[in-house]
DNA sequence: ATACTGACCACCA
DNA sequence: GTGGTGGCCAGTA
């Protein structure tokens, strides 16, 4: 019934899902993963459920749109980036989201 | 029900 | 590069 089948914890899981298929040194923004769970331009939603959950979820390789590193976690986000490879500089990441989307080049 | 805040994003000055 | 504004949606008081 009640015909929903979609209810938050599906969305909030798929999201998880797929900031758990990131590898080592692959970032990609908030933005992006909003828009591969199928959600395009509710970005807050994976930040706020990033900064909620207590998953075990790689939420380092996920940046702002501006490779800007999350606030509040900028110096864990640092060292985790670098063990991986990733270019960090003044708390932003050169090339920021890599991958199938942004690309910013 | 309204109001405020937030691990956001895009636009524009 | 910085800063302000609007939009978006969800959680909380």
């Amino acid at each position: 019934m009640s015909g929903d089948g979609d209810r938050n914890g599906d969305r909030d899981r798929r999201i998880l899902d797929i900031v758990r298929s990131l590898g080592p040194g692959e970032v990609v923004s908030y933005g992006d993963i909003a828009e591969d769970a199928g959600h395009p331009g509710r970005s807050r939603l994976v930040g706020r459920l990033l900064a909620t959950t207590t998953e075990d979820v790689p939420w380092w390789r996920v940046v702002t749109s501006n490779g800007r590193l999350v606030p509040g976690a900028e110096i864990e986000q640092r060292q985790r980036l670098l063990g991986e490879g990733v270019t960090v500089t003044d708390g932003h990441v050169r090339r920021a989201p890599i991958g199938r989307f942004s690309s910013r080049r």
